[in-house]
DNA sequence: CTAGGCAACTTAGCAGCTAAGTAGGCAGGA
DNA sequence: TCCTGCCTACTTAGCTGCTAAGTTGCCTAG
């Protein structure tokens, strides 16, 4: 028996997870979601009601009802009481909230989501003024004019600014970095509210961020991917001052390349 | 009456989002995730029991287990049989999810990943010759071991590959960014089946694919950013032509700045 | 001092109910 | 003919109470 005791460390002795003990609901997930990546379901199209699930897996309501709040709360599908569940487009809310979580927990996640963003926006720029289409430009155009009248108007401003890099991303035409940019907004809308917020900027600051941002729309409209990519780069230096300001524990941006 | 028939058009009159019959255990998902995130519940700690929250609310057990398996479903609490859910370190899992969706529904949304990657890795090439430690680099030789062990064998330098590149990102010291590349560990994983499955390599070419890799940890031993991102590019760029042979319509990259 | 049992907790899941929202058919009136 | 209001059937939202099973800690017998 004595040489046999080693039973309190021995708990999790073969693999990770041993007997995981699936849940009943999540085969329910793993069904469905299978269903809806194979696309015998596809979007716009109506699941099954929760009576019908359940009949169909031979589990009870409360576990199709789980199963359909889910995949919802993954943004796959859409539920509203009186209805059935349907297949929907996919939208970044729950990438949102995940980054949320994220950014809490190590001290310096809003720095590092700063360098996440340095690290895609110059890319962005350089696929927007490859890719762009002429009522995207005019959309970008309009957005200016949002953010040139929301001058020294701090909740405005960001609004304008956050939707400026947004339509930069929808014209890179790549939806995964378009899902990506989005996920990334309400943290970066939380930085933006610190980074405007402690420190009183002059109207001749506030006219050369401005003038930053139309530099970058005037290299993407004459589609020139390399001008556009070192304008944004030039956008981020220049706001890293302050940025450092905010963040005076954050690492040096690393130049690589571009020199 | 009649001048009065605009009923039909004037469904959504008042706002976009009217009455948006906010659900019970929606209001319990952000009253705990704001816990969470304000630090009131820090890693580790256990929430309250199910009926606890319930009381707690005013609502019925099933809305706060719901509630709970919702935040479970965000890999933000663990739940297990017998145990009340506590507060865990997040994973990349429900990142990885939600990527898989995202790339559903796109014809080309493999090749979006790609694109996306090809953004992301050379920069965090040049953040992990920056800032990696002794013992990564240890880590980072082993599992060049293990790729070098598995050269031919598809399955096994697969996985040695996804590692070679989540250590990179683990490197970079980015918490954030490290999260974004395993969160697309899934698409990438399936972009390298259909990529070494229609394919058969010469040994050449696979002791190429190999020589790649040592390259970009040399530079990373080194601690050169410029050269590790060098690296990193050419690395895609050689694969750029078998890539181009399993995604035909796939835009091309766009190259900025390293002119 | 230790092993084993026991009690009190927890979650997982089932079943049935009420309330409320939705959609479609259907009859009746302008 | 067209429109309006009602009615019915179906759906989800939520509550309650129950059984089963896992976890934890105490507590007693040896």
């Amino acid at each position: 028996m004595s040489q046999a005791t080693a039973t309190p460390p021995a708990d999790d002795l073969f693999g990770l997870e041993n007997a995981q003990s699936v849940r009943l609901g999540s085969i329910v997930v793993e069904k469905l979601s299978q269903a809806i990546l194979d696309g015998r379901l596809k979007e716009g199209d109506a699941l099954p009601s929760e009576s019908r699930i359940a009949a169909a897996f031979g589990v009870s309501k409360q576990v199709a009802r789980e199963a359909i709040r889910d995949l919802a709360s993954m943004g796959v599908v859409h539920v509203q009481q009186g209805k059935v569940a349907r297949v929907c487009s996919l939208d970044a809310e729950p990438l949102g909230r995940f980054f949320r979580f994220a950014v809490r927990g190590s001290a310096n996640g809003l720095s590092e989501a700063v360098e996440l963003r340095r690290i895609l926006e110059p890319q962005v720029a350089a696929l927007a003024a490859s890719r762009r289409t002429g009522e995207q430009l005019a959309r970008l155009e309009s957005i200016l004019e949002r953010m040139h009248a929301s001058l020294g108007n701090v909740p405005g401003w960001i609004e304008a600014d956050l939707d400026f890099h947004d339509m930069l991303g929808t014209m890179s035409g790549n939806r995964l970095l378009t899902f990506q940019l989005r996920g990334l907004r309400p943290v970066i809308n939380e930085i933006m509210e610190m980074f405007n917020s402690q420190s009183d900027r002059s109207a001749e600051d506030w006219q050369r961020t401005f003038e930053r941002h139309r530099v970058i729309r005037e290299a993407i409209a004459e589609g020139d991917a390399t001008a556009a990519t070192q304008a944004m780069l030039g956008h981020f230096a220049a706001a890293d001052d302050r940025l450092r300001a905010v963040f005076p524990d954050a690492a040096p941006p690393v130049v690589t390349g571009s020199h």
